[in-house]
DNA sequence: CAAGTCACTTGCATTTTGATAGTTATGAGA
DNA sequence: TCTCATAACTATCAAAATGCAAGTGACTTG
C-alpha cells in the first residue's frame, strides 16, 4: 500500500503503520518476544516462505525494531533481536491479543499471566495522565496548520 | 498472507491480525473514529482505490467491526458505522499512535488532548488487574495443551 | 569426505493490489 | 427532457507482492 506516502505525515497512527502495519512484522515480533531470534526459528514456527521471511527482517531491522547480530563467525551466523524501540510494541500486540480474546475467542487459547501472582494479564489502554482508558472520555485532535479541532468520541 | 490459518489457532494475537493485521482496514477504523462514515469519505481521505476500498469495507462488515447502514432508501446510499467490537480497537490505534510518535515522530503531529482537561493524552498499555504497564514485569505463557510453560520479557 | 545445518537466494507461478474507466441510481438545473 | 452532478460502486488490466520449490555457500559433524 506504498507506506512511504504515510510515513511522514501529521498522523503517528499512519506513520507507526508504515513501519509495522503488516501481520507477518507484527507476528515475528511476536515470536521475538518469545525469544525466537533466527531465522530458521521464524521460518517453522510461521511456516513462513524464506524469501519473504528475509525481506520482513529486512524491512523490521531497517526501521529499528530488530537488530541483526552476528553470534557465530564461523560459520557465519546472525540472530535478530528486538531493540528498544521493538520491545517498547510489544504491549500493543498483547492488546491486540486481547481484542483478539475478546471479540475472536472461541475455543483454547494461549494466557499469558504474571508470573509472580500468577493472575491473568488483561490488557487495557489508557491515558498516562488522566488513568482513564482511551475511550471513557471525550478527545479533542489538533491538526499541525488548522485552527479548527476535530472531537471525537 | 492467508489470515485464514491463523484466525483458528491458539494465538490470540494472530487472531487479532487476522481480522485486522492490514494497514488500510486500520486507517479506515482511524477515519471511522473521527467521524467518516461514507465511502467516498474514507476514499477522499486515504487517497485508496475504490476497488479496494470496496473490499477492505466489506472485510471489516464481515468481521464485524463496522456496520453498513442505509441511510437514504432514494437514491440507495450506505454509510458504515464503527460497531461496538470496532471502538473498541480504537485504543490500540491511539497506543500504535503513541509509538509511532515515540520513535518516528519527526515534524508536526496530529495530537489528542483530552476534551476537558485539555492535557495531552499519552495512551500506554496497562494490565488492568496489577495496574503495571506491560512489559514491566515478567510473563508467563500458557499454550493449551502443553504442560511446560514459557517465561517471557 | 559425505551428510547435515543454517541462512539465505533464485526463478517462476499465483495472488493481491492499484490505477483508471465505466456503471447504476438518482436529483437538480437549463 | 436533456445534460450535469453525486454517491457508491464494478470491471478491466497492469504492476507489485507473495509464496513454493529448488538451489547455494560456508561451514560442522560423523
Amino acid at each position: 500500500m506504498d507506506a512511504e506516502k504515510f510515513s511522514g505525515g501529521y498522523c503517528p497512527v499512519a506513520r507507526g503503520l508504515a513501519r509495522v502495519g503488516d501481520a507477518w512484522s507484527m507476528l515475528i515480533l511476536r515470536d521475538a518476544s518469545y525469544g525466537l531470534a533466527r531465522f530458521d526459528q521464524f521460518r517453522v514456527s510461521l511456516g513462513i516462505a524464506p524469501n519473504i521471511l528475509t525481506r520482513r527482517l529486512k524491512a523490521l531491522t531497517d526501521d529499528g525494531l530488530l537488530e541483526k547480530r552476528r553470534y557465530s563467525e564461523r560459520p557465519p551466523r546472525d540472530e535478530y533481536v528486538l531493540t528498544a524501540a521493538g520491545r517498547d510494541f510489544l504491549p500493543i500486540l498483547y492488546a491486540i491479543g486481547a481484542w483478539g480474546a475478546r471479540h475472536h475467542g472461541g475455543g483454547p487459547l494461549t494466557r499469558a499471566t504474571d508470573a509472580e501472582t500468577g493472575r491473568v494479564i488483561d490488557p487495557v489502554v489508557i491515558d498516562r495522565n488522566s488513568g482513564a482508558p482511551i475511550g471513557s472520555r471525550p478527545l479533542r485532535l489538533t491538526v499541525p496548520g488548522r485552527e479548527d479541532e476535530l472531537l471525537v468520541e
